[in-house]
DNA sequence: ACACGATACTGTGTCAGACACACTATTGTC
DNA sequence: GACAATAGTGTGTCTGACACAGTATCGTGT
């Protein structure tokens, strides 16, 4: 038996990373907060809206969005859009992931130790 | 330009659930924590050994691990190995990692915001 | 006419995990 | 005998996830 618990924590960590890259690259074209989170709700990335804000708003304050609020509407909305160090961020962890996808596939097939000792 | 600390940030929050699934599958085979610190650094996914103990002792204590230390030799080492919760944790995250990797690929292959206005 | 849920956010607090730093103790090497 | 490598523990600090509470507008039913 797995606890419920354990396992949600665990989870958890995985998606962790998984956000950001989610955010960048949907907000290639603009978006707002809660129009994104129905976005990554529908293909299957959950995110607290509590978890969501706050991270938008790191990532303005990181340069990595930009942030203008749209007052045409009588409903303002604050639009987000990837910006240019946005883009270069999501490309550096588009290929950490790819590495990290790569390490862990090769423990799973090779003897991680075995691998160790024939070093050259 | 990239911040690099910035990037480092989310290098490393993408890494973060990625230990965890190392560790049980590497540990599926009993070892020690210097030991696997080796292995994980020698396969590309290098974590801190502050930070690596801690998460050793986190998973014993979540029973995902099973623990004894190994006194045979002058030098005492903490021999870890994983447990039947551990292997069957391992496997959900899995499934979540291709979760994952699914929807980040759907959200780059698709428009998101289109596909949502086209539900049934 | 107005209650109620959905929309669209902000702000404050709590808790867990990553990592820095400091420490103990042994083994091998120069 | 100094010093790096091995193999750990313990005690901070800081950041991010999420809970909870609050503000304000819009649409729908009764």
């Amino acid at each position: 038996m797995i606890d419920e618990d354990v396992l949600a924590g665990h989870q958890q960590e995985l998606r962790r990373g998984t956000v950001v890259m989610a955010a960048l690259a949907t907000l290639e074209t603009p978006g707002y907060g809660y129009g994104l989170l129905a976005v990554l709700e529908h293909s299957g990335l959950s995110v607290d809206a509590n978890t969501l804000y706050p991270l938008l708003r790191r990532l303005e304050r990181q340069g990595l969005l930009e942030a203008e609020w749209d007052t045409t509407e009588s409903r303002p909305r604050k639009m987000y859009k990837t910006s240019d160090s946005g883009r270069a961020l999501l490309k550096r962890l588009e290929s950490e992931w790819n590495a990290l996808a790569g390490s862990l596939n090769n423990l799973r097939t090779t003897d991680p130790r075995k691998a160790l000792k024939e070093l050259p």
